[in-house]
DNA sequence: GTCCATTTGTTCGTATGTATC
DNA sequence: CGATACATACGAACAAATGGA
């Protein structure tokens, strides 16, 4: 047993500051530092990282860019952000309810949207056919000013005409749905996986390239079952959790 | 636009051959290549993610170190396994019935257990006293001889004795817990979460190090609602999905 | 079977990034 | 802030295998 080692690999196509960054993420995520409300000292974690004390503060200067820390010069590293947000899952899953308490501004940007045919992918998740006329919005959800997800969304672009004007106005799907008459609507399936953030999502979502993302691909239909949306949704995975309660 | 460029991103910590890796994994899984079977030659893929055609073969190395691509000279480079598992996670969400005919052989292997005191927090889980005697189980599984979860279980000591036993004979929790005389069981709630793999996750899921992993906390409880397992499962996250069906 | 375009395999060299000391 | 070692990435060239004309 090589004593106080915790397993950074070298050679793995992930820099060795990269890899420390997101385990002490997530140990900040964890709480495991809310005793001090401080990371430990920069050669201490040298130590058990088995490192050099550079590669840790190398870790530590990406972590103060995200505004995860800050480090203060003879104090330490203190950390200035821990929580991660949780959303639930359920059958009346909504964006800014599942929020809810855990952040006092919420906002919904539109960043794009366009009418087009549904490729076979679309048509198959909305039920309707090959062609027909869809509508996609981009759009980017915030929570206390920082962004935390950055969605994908199709509509049936004949039942839902005015959408995209409802949705700017608002910042809300379940509010643009309102307007244009669809006073209710259940969520009939997520599935949910992870890759390495790339592209537009790293600008959009303020992070730094590499970051992990929670992908889930969502469908909602009205109450008599018909599908009105299908979203694929983008969230940091370091600020986020799902939670299901069955 | 600068045309082609598919976005991967220098100097990120995160070298370009794993970037490109994770980009190609993801479009196999999503079946951007049925139609010919095998991925674009190297030299398309390199203009298209602006890399040097030695960055893409570094990807597609270890595409092949995983099974996932078999590179033939002369041929191409084809597509071995595309497959992604999918865990439908439900209020009767079990492992082996999740799997179902996705894989044909199952296993379920004991890693390590041991008998100890219940920590606050697996105290507060299996809504125990702290410091009350509980179980864990370290245990591994696998699809196909391919391993798919690497899992940590607690369960209150007192109740379930003979566990250990009755999981290393049978590879199955359910099986176990019937063994013992609960015949039922429901999953309460799951929190899914993605981290980058480390430790021993790595060797026991067979994973190239940076890797990511998605991970479940899952709580189950007999028929009176009376928890009798708590869960950390790790899964990696190019080899499944979850659904949530509601 | 021969030619040829396509595609992967290999080997140089060089520059830059990462990590240690 | 160097000096050193190694990994990463690029560029150019050539070799070897494949499959179709």
């Amino acid at each position: 047993m090589d004593s106080g080692h915790q397993n950074v690999h070298r050679q793995s196509g992930v820099a060795l500051w990269r890899q420390i960054a997101d385990r002490i993420r997530m140990s900040i995520a964890n709480g495991e530092y809310d005793a001090t409300g401080k990371v430990p000292p920069e050669m201490l974690l040298a130590e058990q990282f088995g490192v050099n004390r550079h590669t840790v503060r190398s870790a530590l200067q990406a972590l103060a860019q995200e505004g995860i820390v800050r480090a203060v010069q003879g104090r330490g590293t203190l950390i200035e952000r821990k929580e991660r947000l949780n959303f639930p899952i359920s059958r009346r899953t909504r964006f800014s309810q599942g929020i809810g308490e855990q952040a006092r501004e919420k906002e919904g940007l539109l960043l794009d949207s366009a009418r087009l045919s549904a490729s076979a992918e679309i048509a198959g998740r909305l039920a309707i056919e090959i062609g027909a006329p869809v509508l996609r919005l981009e759009t980017l959800r915030k929570a206390d000013r920082r962004p935390v997800s950055r969605s994908t969304s199709w509509f049936p672009a004949e039942r839902f005409a005015g959408l995209i004007e409802a949705y700017r106005d608002s910042g809300s799907i379940t509010a643009a749905f309102q307007a244009l008459g669809l006073q209710d609507y259940l969520r009939v399936s997520t599935e949910v996986t992870a890759i390495h953030a790339d592209g537009a999502d790293l600008a959009d979502l303020q992070l730094s390239p590499g970051a992990i993302l929670l992908v889930t691909k969502a469908l909602n239909a009205d109450s008599e079952g018909v599908p009105v949306q299908y979203a694929v949704s983008r969230f940091p995975a370091d600020m986020v959790q799902f939670t299901i309660e069955n």
